[in-house]
DNA sequence: CTCATCATGTAAGGAGTTACATGATTGG
DNA sequence: CCAATCATGTAACTCCTTACATGATGAG
């Protein structure tokens, strides 16, 4: 049910196609949600049914067209709702900690290019939640300063304020991940002294 | 392909029947890899087609049976290679975050509410995975003492090591999160005094 | 005229969830 | 005899992934 709230969430700043969705969901919203546009167009297909958002459909030029999506009342209602509902919570499914487990079942080469890869895969996010985190800073990110035009002033800072604990967040989370791989570095050398 | 691997995981420490199995993903090792009954048996059946794993069909009683599942050699290597491999990460859908990047659009009770949410469910988590570093520390957790004993002297403490790395990477994500959440409750308090 | 970008999808399949379905054995 | 536990599944559905498929427009 996120995806449809995601979408929902960016439809809520201004009308948008499918393709500028999709986008979004590569760049921006997708550092914390991601979807492919094999999900996307089919996703705004049912939410139109179910009458959480309408298209104009626009031509371009000369046989061109494209379908611009606008939240409607329901659509306001429902992502609201959503907000105010308790979030569902996975059970946990974590392959790189499955795979720590049982770290000992693999040679010290295989554990040490394990944890090389956990970090690269953590820095990787952390640069990019971090780039978030400056864009908010220098109001560079244009889908968060559009928020910011039809933002009332008084509610302007709570909107980035939040935005910036949304990034944090996932700055700690990729710190943290980065920690624990290079302690788990360390341990192999330690463990691996002795035996094998 | 991890519920797989996961499977291989645990039958590599001794033959084990399915319902057994759903045992384990219900308690330690569903602390880091959570897998259903609806899908476990299923599973162990495609590793048997494939010839990962063997049953040996037992009688219960008059009219009862059990199917007890050992790794083959095929299963050894299949493990070990997936050991070796390199991991797949999977795009981040982080739904929590989620939410909180778009936590202006949601009353200060309702904010509040989803932070308070957040805490518990990590409190929750934390003390599982507090719990199952307690078990190791103890010689408790039964899974491990059985693995212990398959294991010859000088790797003993590699086993335990690493489960105790494994369940201490998921103690600090926790604790990330909780502090995550208790720090946005104070900048609800702080965006919320003004206005609203 | 050609390439990047705009634009919208379908199809097949894997992974996981929830609900349903059935029956045997063992201990009190 | 009754309840807890042992034991094994199927079915329908959602969500997501990967690959395929097509075509228009605008800039150089």
């Amino acid at each position: 049910m996120s995806l449809r709230n995601a979408l929902l969430a960016i439809l809520r700043v201004g009308p948008m196609s499918g393709y500028e969705l999709q986008k979004q969901f590569a760049q921006s919203v997708g550092h914390v949600w991601h979807a492919p546009d094999s999900q996307i167009y089919p996703e705004l297909r049912k939410m139109e049914i179910e009458g959480l958002v309408e298209a104009e459909e626009q031509t371009r030029g000369e046989r061109g067209r494209r379908r611009l999506y606008h939240v409607t009342e329901a659509g306001h209602r429902a992502f609201l709702e959503w907000m105010g509902a308790p979030l569902e919570y996975q059970r946990t499914r974590d392959p790189a900690h499955l795979r720590a487990a049982y770290l000992e079942s693999a040679s010290a080469e295989d554990a040490r290019a394990f944890l090389h890869r956990h970090i690269e895969q953590w820095r990787g996010e952390l640069a990019q939640w971090q780039g978030e985190l400056d864009h908010i800073e220098a109001h560079s990110n244009p889908m968060l300063e559009r928020r910011l035009e039809v933002t009332p002033e008084p509610e302007r800072e709570r909107v980035s304020a939040y935005k910036r604990f949304a990034y944090e967040g996932l700055v700690d989370r990729a710190r943290g991940e980065i920690e624990w791989a290079e302690r788990g570095l360390k341990l192999v050398d330690r463990v691996h002294e002795v035996g094998e």
